[in-house]
DNA sequence: GCCTCGGACTTACGCCGTACGATTGGGCGC
DNA sequence: GCGCCCAATCGTACGGCGTAAGTCCGAGGC
């Protein structure tokens, strides 16, 4: 045929998940996660829409991948901030992590949408928790307290609530708990506080824990602020 | 041909915008919202896809339309709740609405993810938020911490954020200040409220307020609420 | 030179929302 | 009774989606 692939030129940087990830955001970041579809994803990378499955699994593992982009970008801005005193400013260095956190996401908006629809935590989510909850330790949280911090900052500390998942799709006990092991030395603070909120009340199987519970303790932090202002108004 | 429409059979209830919107709560409720499309909407209330079309704009009017069913039951479930005293125990009132109004929303786990995708204030959601500022202010808020409150319970108050919208698609303001003219009658706490708050800081043209304040006031409560926490613990 | 096989491409399928036009059936003037 | 109208419904079709399955090409080992 006439028109037939040219002998050696096309030098075309070759596809790699990475390179599909970093497109997919440029992406959501331009046209809004809607935007973001596989023949346009293919299209940004220079290449056909099933020459991408060669690379991710499928458009979840996509969304997933994004996900975790962004939050590892938070974790990259949060660790750039001096280490805080420890101690009694606690509360500046959430503080500021939490605004960094949301700067970044201001950045990509669509994030905080794509988080609530993942549903396994990613280790970037759970470093960037970790974190956290390190820092309310050395500020001198009790484990079961920092446990309901954060829960009662919710969105505010990623951007998305999570709340209502399916409760029946956590990984099986002993599997988890052979997880936990291996995680425990990365993540420190979360794991201890897991294993303390989970030994003392056994009901919450390692799972998750009581959003009733959790939903009226945030709420009420938020009523009794709203009241002292009130008073003081 | 032998197999002729039988006469004067098949009595088949009329389709009807109502019967269209229930008809998709229903699927939504038991099979989630990505169950929910246009040709199982019509399997459901036993037509064709095309003759919903009739009755609804699109499927962003189905998905309005389900969002405003569902505030709408909560306006009910609250609306029963028996008057509260004035005064003191706003605190009461304020958290029996918003936990009545979380039951509704956990018989429908969907709808919280709706109404992030919703653009427009529904009147039902207009009307739920100006009874929140009506037992606020009859427990002494001023206007400003009323607005500020609102931010605070953000998603807590219906079971989702707002936050990240596009600030450019309020409606002119012409059109919106006569809206408001209107409205008045029927949401006085929240139009004077937003009056009062417009007036204060003229650069908030009626459309909307500063998203970092208002997300660094509620952080700021719970932050503190925490602190207090882990003083007297 | 041949073979293998990783990596990209082509085709095709079954969904989706919905534009457009044809069809139906019941109410109403005559 | 008859014809007409118009609201309500349906059939067909289009473009776009995610992706299963098969194909093609070129570099590296033998």
């Amino acid at each position: 045929m006439a028109a037939r692939n040219k002998p050696k030129t096309e030098p075309r940087t070759p596809l790699s998940r990475d390179r599909v990830l970093q497109a997919a955001v440029k992406i959501a970041d331009e046209g809004g996660i809607q935007a973001l579809t596989m023949r346009r994803l293919a299209e940004e990378v220079g290449a056909e829409a099933m020459s991408l499955y060669y690379h991710v699994a499928n458009k979840e593992e996509v969304l997933d991948g994004i996900a975790d982009v962004i939050v590892s970008e938070i974790n990259d801005v949060v660790g750039r901030i001096d280490v805080p005193a420890k101690g009694a400013d606690w509360k500046k260095a959430v503080r500021q992590r939490i605004l960094s956190a949301r700067e970044v996401l201001l950045r990509h908006p669509w994030a905080p949408g794509v988080f609530e629809t993942r549903t396994m935590m990613s280790p970037a989510v759970l470093r960037y928790h970790d974190d956290l909850v390190g820092l309310m330790r050395d500020g001198g949280f009790s484990n079961d307290l920092c446990h309901h911090a954060l829960h009662a900052l919710g969105s505010r500390a990623l951007g998305f609530t999570q709340e209502l998942f399916d409760p029946g799709d956590g990984a099986a006990d002993e599997e988890s708990a052979d997880a936990f092991e291996q995680m425990a030395d990365q993540l420190p603070h979360l794991v201890g506080m897991l294993m303390e909120v989970a030994h003392d009340d056994p009901d919450t199987t390692l799972g998750w824990c009581d959003d009733q519970t959790e939903f009226e303790f945030g709420l009420d932090v938020i009523l009794d602020g709203l009241d002292r202002m009130r008073e003081t108004a």
